[in-house]
DNA sequence: CTGTTAGCGCATTCAA
DNA sequence: TTGAATGCGCTAACAG
């Protein structure tokens, strides 16, 4: 093949092949400043001709815009953060940025690696899903900050940090859920996926702590649950709360807890697809048919939740729209940035909606 | 707070700080290079007094390496992609390579900017999901390989382009799972997530052809199931294959149509989790039982069908391990450039398993 | 072992 | 309107 196999070639290549001077070709190629139309046409021809490609990265180095995005987040491999980041890709290709995506497995350090990493790579802005539970684990973000790097949290808030976040409401959400649980006639509710604590703390209080000491959407969603139940003044039991390692493996073992208790759950809130999947075959263990014999609402909907037999009622968060909106407050962020000052930060939240479907009636009479 | 809001330390800042020569600081900080014990703990004290970060960007202007990889998928929310990206990301990380990931929402055009957007970013490999068909349509791929940027092929190969790729042998395991249902006893098996044709092709070659004309995988999994019905001596029914829409709505119309046939299907094989549930849907409009009425086959296995009553029958594919394995394979061919001359090109062909659970029971005698 | 010098490819004054 | 000169921050010979 013809195909050169040697350097690229570079804007005085192309300057050469169409006679003109290094700058000359460098404002057409660039899009900037004036050129008379004739030489106009005639660069662009040579820049055809030799197959020029501007190094992104040169110019980056000049103009201090690298018109590419971080995005940190626990795993891509999780639907829910693929949702996420498939909603920042499509939202920043289409002004101009790209992503760079990088997974923390929810572990702090590696978050702080990362960042640093985006740091060193210049690039405009992060997004960032944080594992920081407050402002003191989060030196690194504002290490980025300092650095004139805009940051936006997503799906995560972090108490104590003055940053734009853009989150559901998490808290709400599972409220309304118990809530309609409740409705149905259930006070026996089972709470899966809790906190990874050791051993079983009766004490509402070190539940709660537990739980929002690990991850910020899970202490939400715990205190949704209690909210509902205080509503309704339904006395809390700690017994029916999912304590322990953040598995399928562990939610069937709690679950099958929880039914062996001599007065066991009549209805589970599942927070994570995992925490649904493992209740499922503790169900199926136990020999206990959904809806009829226990209620179920789960968080995150798929598509397999309404084929299953009966179909579940669960709360779909909307993963692209996250994603989406994550990428323009913070290019929005990036733009402002030139012009006026610093515009007031602010919790952006999303709508959640409970898809009812038929896991949920009413309690079975004994 | 007293964090400097300012430009940026550099290499020179350091060096001012510490009291020596740029480059004298440019090769503690840089690691490459002599630098007598004691200097090198003064550059060292003087980077983290003033907070110096190493400009990637500058460091790659010089070297020619960005230590970046290009990564080019259909739909990074697609849980397939997004455990095959997961796998490329922790890999390359472990070697100090970070990902910008792009989605082509399996666009052609997508795809070839987005390859020129890898390539102005001067990235030092590019791993592609290609919805190239053949090599007449990926000049785009060629192009980024004359400029010295290694590619390898991940999920799907390019019929005619000499490049590594990283796949499974979607044939092979297409005509294990037919092969399967077989043996338990069927004859009519529907093929659910055909070729995109308009009205009803009868020819078995018009099926292939279009299949193969719309994606590399789907045209493998569709002769795949072919060879199972030859190595029977079924004959082919065109009937059973489905076309058009690639969706789980369009899934659902045609394996209603499907029931609606004289001789209907007493298996279906889904080559595509939508497909699967599609089906799903198809079958309790119908009022048929999973197993007992239809057996069902499924690529790409999730939790949720083990969960699901009766438990489904899936063919896994080892998602992290194609990411793995892809940069794996990438990074070597980056560290080789260096070195010996190009080694041979291959195909990489990782193992699915048929995980069988419940959906697969003898055909019901009528 | 250390410092000087010269690019990498582009954007950006500033004269012409 | 165009072109020559300078700098972005770093690496890489090279001489000291």
């Amino acid at each position: 093949m013809t195909t050169e196999r040697s350097v690229p070639p570079t804007i005085s290549d192309v300057a050469a092949e169409a006679g003109v001077g290094r700058s000359t070709a460098a404002r057409t190629l660039g899009g900037y400043g004036y050129v008379s139309p004739e030489v106009r046409e005639r660069v662009l021809a040579a820049a055809e001709r030799i197959g020029y490609r501007t190094n992104a990265l040169a110019r980056s180095m000049s103009t201090g815009v690298s018109h590419t995005l971080g995005v940190i987040v626990a795993d891509i491999a999780n639907p829910f953060f693929g949702g996420v980041v498939r909603g920042i890709s499509d939202a920043s290709r289409a002004r101009g940025f790209d992503t760079l995506v990088l997974s923390t497995h929810e572990d702090l350090a590696e978050e702080v690696a990362a960042t640093n990493v985006l740091i060193d790579k210049r690039v405009d802005g992060i997004i960032v899903a944080s594992a920081a539970l407050d402002a003191a684990s989060a030196s690194h973000i504002e290490q980025a900050r300092a650095r004139g790097i805009k940051v936006v949290l997503v799906d995560r808030a972090v108490p104590g940090l003055d940053l734009d976040a853009v989150l559901i409401d998490n808290r709400a959400a599972a409220r309304d859920a118990v809530a309609r649980l409740i409705a149905a006639g259930h006070r026996r509710i089972g709470f899966v996926w809790g906190p990874p604590i050791e051993g079983r703390p009766r004490r509402r209080r070190d539940l709660v702590d537990g739980a929002v000491r690990n991850l910020w959407t899970d202490g939400e969603r715990l205190q949704g649950y209690l909210d509902a139940l205080d509503d309704e003044g339904i006395v809390f039991d700690a017994d029916l709360v999912m304590v322990g390692a953040k598995t399928e493996e562990h939610a069937q073992v709690e679950v099958a807890r929880m039914l062996e208790l001599p007065d066991p759950p009549t209805a589970l809130f599942c927070t994570e697809n995992d925490a649904m999947t493992g209740s499922l075959r503790a169900l199926r263990d136990a020999g206990l048919r959904v809806a009829e014999d226990i209620s179920l609402i789960g968080f995150d909907d798929s598509s397999w939740a309404a084929v299953i037999e009966p179909p579940l009622t669960m709360i779909e968060q909307p993963t692209l729209a996250l994603g989406a909106k994550a990428a323009e407050v913070l290019l929005a962020g990036i733009d402002g940035e030139e012009k006026g000052p610093d515009t007031a930060t602010a919790f952006h939240t999303l709508e959640t909606r409970l898809i009812e479907r038929a896991s949920v009636a009413e309690p079975p009479r004994r």
